[in-house]
DNA sequence: TATTGTTATACTCTATAACTATA
DNA sequence: TATAGTTATAGAGTATAACAATA
């Protein structure tokens, strides 16, 4: 267990990481923001996938992910099969066009990071790696645990905006 | 040096640090969003500074930084006082009140980083901390190199709109 | 009746550009 | 002429809520 001190700096530098990623969105070319290359990046790493699976993945609201997808399909980077075993819902499939654009964006970060980055050890960027991975994890498990709540949490894990129970 | 693998899941790890902010952003008040307590947090941390200092540390241009500012001016949380020393500048300070919300909002944020990270040692934390620190060092000390110029860049290291050169 | 995905609306954050008042 | 700060406008990201089609 940490002291409090050390959670407000660690909050601030949260704050200021923000740059960070200002920084990385402005190397992007202007048809594919941020939302789009996380899609793309998704995909290319999982493979095809269902929308839900995509928004619980980039960890936002379906509606956030159908925009998103919704983006990067007028640009022909990935198509919506229909999906066999359910109707209502799609397969997320990354085109020979997307994957030549994840491979631009992953070119042009990869880049900046290499100049930025460029004296860092192998061992600094696998710690900032490591550490990364687990706070998320630290965040993700406590999905159940909504802050602060001194009334019982009715809990909702889905990614999506629950439906008017009328 | 690392390669391109590594650059590749930090890239990763940075998207999906997003989750994480918004679970802090959700916890704040509702009058109170995330811009107006980074003001709040420097000025509790650094003390009064003019607008522009407040923008350098902030990483916004100044128009955003003129904007939080006016926001939480509003709700009598900071003053803009006159500089003696430059009358077009203005001194940001913190009332009782801002000091007030900023302890609201630190406790806020120290109990759910409590929350989330209870099975951290020390170490680690403090880990994070350092090597976040020092990646926005890496990109803060790289103002003058902008990502990929091949025309010898004109640099702009102000945190404002330049003024148009008549 | 519940779930998948879409769309409409609203809010926050950000940058660019133009404007003012000083310097 | 240049700088400190403000405001207007536009773009991106997000969440909430309501909706259609299907389960």
């Amino acid at each position: 267990m940490a002291d409090k001190a050390q959670y407000e700096e660690l909050i601030r530098q949260f704050s200021a990481f923000g740059a960070v990623k200002r920084e990385l969105g402005r190397i992007m070319p202007s048809d594919c923001p941020g939302g789009s290359a996380a899609v793309l990046t998704l995909l290319g790493r999982y493979g095809d996938m269902r929308m839900s699976k995509l928004a619980e993945l980039l960890a936002v609201d379906m509606s956030v992910t159908s925009r998103h997808v919704a983006h990067v399909a007028e640009r022909g980077w990935i198509e919506r099969l229909p999906d066999p075993a359910d109707k209502r819902s799609r397969i997320v499939h990354l085109t020979p066009a997307g994957q030549a654009q994840l491979d631009e964006l992953t070119g042009r970060t990869t880049q900046l990071l290499a100049e930025r980055l460029d004296d860092w050890s192998d061992d600094e960027v696998s710690q900032l790696i490591r550490l990364m991975t687990r706070l998320r994890a630290s965040f993700d498990d406590c999905r159940f645990t909504p802050a602060r709540s001194a009334a019982p949490p009715v809990v909702d894990q889905s990614t999506r905006t629950p439906a008017i129970t009328t």
